[in-house]
DNA sequence: CATTATAGTTAGTTAAGGCTAACTTGTCAA
DNA sequence: TTGACAAGTTAGCCTTAACTAACTATAATG
């Protein structure tokens, strides 16, 4: 099974969130997304019969080697395209946000060039 | 009705095939969509009831001024989302198909930033 | 005139991904 | 010990937007 644009987004979400506390649970989850605590059971649910998540005893998330690889590639485009989208003038907020609803339609291709050029660019203003 | 993702889609290919031929119908569509008929039947009707698309009595499609205003925009967004990709490196074909997904999701502000971006560099390679 | 092809519609299905209501389960404080 | 809150699950609903099967209507051809 294919992770989606939704599951893409519980597997950044958790691994964000995992950089800044040592525990997360499900309810974290929700609330950082802002979608119900059934939404987020079933999306964990899904993620955990494919692989990408486990989940202890006392309901604390953990990604698996798959599910933390496939959460940093889209987090990197994340920061890629936020950092693209700032060298091109648009504000920091902004360039967030859209970054966070393109990321998953991005082709390997692309997502290499924009690599390039942020490297080549870093953060001067163009 | 706000138009989603699917609607702009609609509306745009039926902007870009009226460029190219004086007569498009509910089948051309579908058939440069690669959707089924039923599909696009069902599309065309929403796009008709909220005012963005009428047709004559042979079928052919036109769009209304709000439809036309709505798909130019779409359109718009389309092409210089294929300048920027292609400006950073991105191979035509590659730059059509990503400008494509991801042209519903960008803001009105980040648009109007690549907007200036492409003006300032025009095709230059970056 | 009957046949066939083309275009469009209707009805019903499927999948993704949200939601609420209502249940369970565990912890903690009065 | 009981009552309440917090976290998670279950069941079921809604919307978007695709699909197939099967129908209708019209036009073109033998």
């Amino acid at each position: 099974m294919t992770v989606r644009e939704s599951g893409e987004m519980y597997l950044e979400t958790i691994y964000v969130l995992s950089e800044k506390s040592s525990s997360v649970r499900s309810i974290d989850v929700g609330a950082y997304m802002g979608f119900s605590k059934p939404s987020v059971s079933r999306a964990i649910g899904l993620l955990k019969k494919d692989g990408y998540v486990t989940t202890d005893e006392q309901g604390f998330l953990k990604l698996t080697e798959t599910g933390k690889k496939k959460a940093m590639i889209i987090y990197e485009r994340h920061l890629l395209l936020s950092k693209l989208l700032t060298n091109i003038g648009v504000d920091e907020q902004t360039a967030e946000e859209d970054a966070c609803r393109i990321e998953h339609y991005i082709s390997e291709k692309t997502f290499e060039a924009i690599k390039k050029h942020v490297e080549k660019y870093g953060s001067k203003d163009l």
